[in-house]
DNA sequence: CGCGAACCTGCTCATGTGAGCAGACACGCA
DNA sequence: TGCGTGTCTGCTCACATGAGCAGGTTCGCG
């Protein structure tokens, strides 16, 4: 017995693979089914519906912009750029930073002066940037960062590098990025230069930062910061993961305030509280980081990749094409970040 | 660096997502990317042509109609079907028996007369036509089926079935398909009735039948015709498969000229003879005698499974969307078989 | 520097296509 | 049987799209 799933589900096929592959015109498939050519555009737009003409951009810089505008409506961001996974774990990392590369160059009004975090992440955005991506835009480090063992002044080399390859100035803070006790973190403060940073840090058109999560492959374990009895210590309080150096936990919240109060940098509330603030995070690692920041409106753009979309929304992998219905009715994100023009 | 595979391509990245995944018209998408919506459209061709769009058919009942293109002008063939292949190897025998059953419903002119072989394939088609498939279509046995031993009457049945299906008459050839002795053969064809049968067969319209694997599989070792030995010296001979009950070469000539003198049914010449003959075979282990079969003209339309086609075609898997490209220029291979109106 | 070839760009125009609509049809209920 | 309701069908019409073409640009080569 033919298995009949509804009789015309064959002839929407036979009509998708004429139109589709053959690049025949629906009158053409009219006459080969005879069937009349709406019937054959009805066919077509049904075998859509249901799925069974899936149509997919494979390029390394595609994106996922179903997920973006879900994940912009349910966080209220501002925008977001999601790109598909790739398998391989290094080189969703790269693809991410790479977005987040994109995002800058198109991003209008061009930011004058650029707040900065550092990290593994960052460093990537800063090599994907082509030179020229913009024309003087100012640089400013949000935290502190010189290591204290090995690879010293990654965190110096990205600011700089990002503002070089726009023809601007980076403005460094050139200070640890905890200290052990809290009275050298307020001398350094109080100090005109660090202070002055930390000033013009607060004036910053936009913020670009990524997250770490709560494990020993920290780079705050690797830079000798913090031990990995600390980040137990952390985890143990609640932490998911770090923000400009600030451990929280899923529910936003600072993990442990003695250790906040000796993090050097911009704080939480001032990272809340800013219009622009992009977040360049992915990988299975950084999911609840990811999700702390984003449900609790620590960041207004998000940069990611799918998988880690799928997961905030919580939707874990499969159950893709259902709720990716209702196209073009609603509001529409956009490719290219805010225009200015109308 | 950005790994800037020309500039063009994240920009037709862009469009293609705007235009399938958002659904805006290419003027929208030309205005989002400030370019005119000429570009977009050339965009997306490049992009539909290089593969950064890709567009597949997701159905069981689907058709691979490129393959069946060339596998129609590579051999000559009057007409190819190619189903995808699903993983299942179990599954993929019955999609190509339904593909063929779907042929064979569709086929004009309607073959009055169709001459039948047996096996699993074969049974599986008769079960997957719809009663009523057709009217008064009559069906005869090409070749003995009387198994020796176990599961006797499959052959009568499927012949049996598919006449009753479309209201026909099945003429059987109750004979077993391979005799010990030379003489016992003659003397059976020529036996008024049988021969009778054999005649018959030869005014068939259309012939239907598959082909089998030269391995201990077979369902001539199954029935108790052949031993595991005699295989073993028939591949020793050279033999990539049975047609009908015979065994043949990659040469498409007959392995063992004795034992085919033994074998009961049409012969190899009278079926590289009809003017529709159809080959129902699928699955990895038929691929020698798939390839037997059409490089020396016995079937005139093939119904077969893609990996079985893209072997055929001497591309092993991979290597697909390259040779698809001159689509709707040239000849048009039929969906239904062979229309009668013009 | 001058020239032609190849390419790219933006256009016109014919064709392809989907939204929307009115009539046909089938079904359930009184 | 009559009537409303919902679905399906074939149509008109406006819009979206690709082919083809002329002018402009870039590049290589003499």
């Amino acid at each position: 017995m033919p298995l009949d799933t509804s009789d015309s589900e064959l002839l929407a096929v036979r009509a998708a693979e004429l139109y589709y592959e053959e690049n025949k015109t629906q009158d053409e498939i009219g006459a080969i089914l005879r069937i009349t050519r709406w019937k054959v555009g009805r066919l077509l737009a049904q075998a859509r519906e249901r799925g069974i003409i899936r149509i997919e951009i494979v390029h390394p810089r595609a994106r996922r912009l179903g997920l973006e505008r879900d994940l912009a409506a349910q966080f209220g961001l501002k925008d977001a750029v999601v790109v598909p996974a790739p398998l391989d774990d290094v080189e969703l990392q790269s693809r991410v930073a790479e977005a987040a590369a994109d995002y800058l160059v198109s991003m209008r009004p061009i930011p004058r002066l650029l707040g900065l975090s550092w990290g593994r992440t960052l460093h990537q955005v800063a090599e994907a940037l082509p030179v020229g991506w913009s024309t003087g835009v100012n640089v400013v480090q949000l935290n502190g960062g010189v290591s204290l063992s090995k690879r010293p002044g990654t965190a110096a080399a990205t600011a700089t590098m990002i503002a070089q390859k726009a023809g601007g100035q980076a403005t460094l803070l050139p200070t640890p990025a905890i200290l052990e006790r809290l009275e050298t973190k307020l001398a350094i403060e109080g100090d005109r230069t660090v202070g002055g940073v930390a000033q013009l840090a607060r004036t910053a058109n936009a913020y670009l930062y990524s997250a770490g999560p709560a494990d020993t492959s920290s780079v705050h374990v690797d830079s000798g910061y913090l031990t990995a009895d600390d980040i137990n210590r952390l985890v143990d309080l609640g932490a998911v993961g770090d923000v400009l150096g600030r451990y929280i936990t899923a529910e936003g919240e600072i993990a442990d305030p003695e250790l906040d109060a000796r993090t050097l940098g911009l704080g939480l509330d001032e990272l809340r509280a800013a219009t622009t603030s992009i977040l360049a995070v992915g990988g299975e690692t950084k999911h609840p980081v990811a999700r702390a920041i984003v449900t609790h409106g620590l960041c207004s753009v998000l940069v990611t990749d799918e998988h880690t979309a799928r997961f905030l929304l919580g939707r874990d992998r499969d159950a893709d094409r259902d709720a990716d219905l209702d196209h073009s009715t609603d509001s529409t994100p956009s490719t290219a970040p805010r225009e200015d023009t109308p």
